[in-house]
DNA sequence: CAGTGGTCTAGACCACCTA
DNA sequence: AGGTGGTCTAGACCACTGG
């Protein structure tokens, strides 16, 4: 573990332990680099992660502040990591619908960067948050990348089978969203009417390395699904 | 002009002008410090800028490498100032249907940090992209920071006067997102049927101080409504 | 004008990738 | 093994805030 990933761990769990709200003020930067027993830039590394966490914004002449946002339940849209990392409190469950190895569509191939000859993982399921259905989800996993997947894997975490059980690290990835109404087969997997709203996302998902893995399209559950994001200016 | 920003502008301007595809690699480090005569630091830190924007991509051990997503015509969400800077190709435009000065609801008082017998101006208007209807916009501008605003810059671009004109700086903003049914009223105004799927984003924007200056309650044309969003792993 | 965060440097050393 | 990005330091100097 890094200093300023540890640092940054720390005056978290600091701000979490005393309960500290939007506004509050933090110790100066001199405090920390005395506290951690590091140089400065560190702490600025620390912090600057903090704030892009939204967990906190400096004012230049000022101090460091606590950021908080008011409302729960919402999904966060950062975090390109799964769900299961962000909804401590809410209930998240899979139930798989099909599991093959299979050619990618001329789609899948596209964003994966595949000739349509070559194997993906197609996984379709269903996702619950505390019982309601949240989503559909259809995925393309590049089975060159990710080798192995089981109905075991696909009923619980398959981000976290990637990065703990393959050892993968997982880097960025690029959401495309819109809306439209559900048809007659997306509505009844969501237990919803055909016509109602729905909430489409693509995503592609990359390593570290810029190689593309998976290519998702989740439609969501238009009752469920309250998303939240933070930004900043980042001059 | 910061150096560090500075750089990351001519690096971005070299991507574009050298027309580099997602995947071309840049050159190293040690290029770009000696090509602008500046320190490792300084150098990493415009790439940190770049990568958080989604133009790069950086392996260790491997190199500097362009980051390019595929669809046009889609919004991005990360940049909380204003549409006009995102979209250079769309024509964006806006007509006023409402402006005053009035007390705020216990909403957007809350939003706000505002008592309810302080002053905000309500604004609400219709927004259009290429001649279709985009969104209706409804916000809450506290008076004391947002000291004026007359029709002519509310038909043009509110965060740009903002920021020019009141010489304010814009800091962060939390959204908050969800989907329903357009009712009779909002489904007029888009040029939509009642029952129609409509996006309803609220935001707190606020100052670099952290001040919150606007909530807006915008609710989206499914049809129109296209977003995208880059993610980092972020260490 | 004192306090506080932000930028920038030069250099040492480390972690990872490719071959 | 050689190349490449990432971390960390110590210190100088700058820019903004607020009494």
């Amino acid at each position: 573990m890094l200093k300023y990933q540890q640092i940054a761990i720390e005056i978290e769990k600091y701000i979490e332990e005393q309960e500290l709200q939007q506004g509050d003020k933090l110790p100066v930067l001199e405090h920390f680099m005395a506290h951690f027993k590091v140089s400065k830039s560190t702490i600025t590394k620390s912090l600057e992660l903090l704030e892009r966490k939204g967990v906190v914004y400096q004012v230049r002449g000022s101090g460091i502040f606590v950021r908080r946002h008011k409302r729960k339940g919402y999904i966060s849209l950062l975090s390109n990591q799964g769900f299961k990392r962000e909804l401590e409190d809410a209930q998240i469950s899979s139930k798989p619908l099909q599991l093959e190895v299979r050619k990618p569509s001329k789609e899948a191939a596209l964003n994966l960067n595949l000739h349509e000859d070559e194997d993906v993982y197609y996984v379709k399921r269903i996702r619950y948050i505390n019982g309601e259905t949240l989503c559909v989800e259809e995925s393309y996993y590049n089975k060159a990348i990710v080798t192995y997947l089981n109905k075991e894997i696909v009923s619980e975490s398959i981000f976290g089978y990637i990065r703990e059980g393959l050892g993968l690290k997982i880097g960025f990835s690029d959401m495309y969203m819109q809306m439209d109404q559900l048809d007659e087969n997306e509505a009844v997997h969501l237990g919803l009417k055909k016509g109602e709203p729905k909430l489409t996302v693509e995503t592609v998902f990359h390593l570290t390395n810029g190689q593309p893995f998976d290519f998702s399209r989740v439609v969501y559950n238009y009752k469920q699904s309250r998303f939240f994001l933070q930004t900043n200016s980042d001059t």
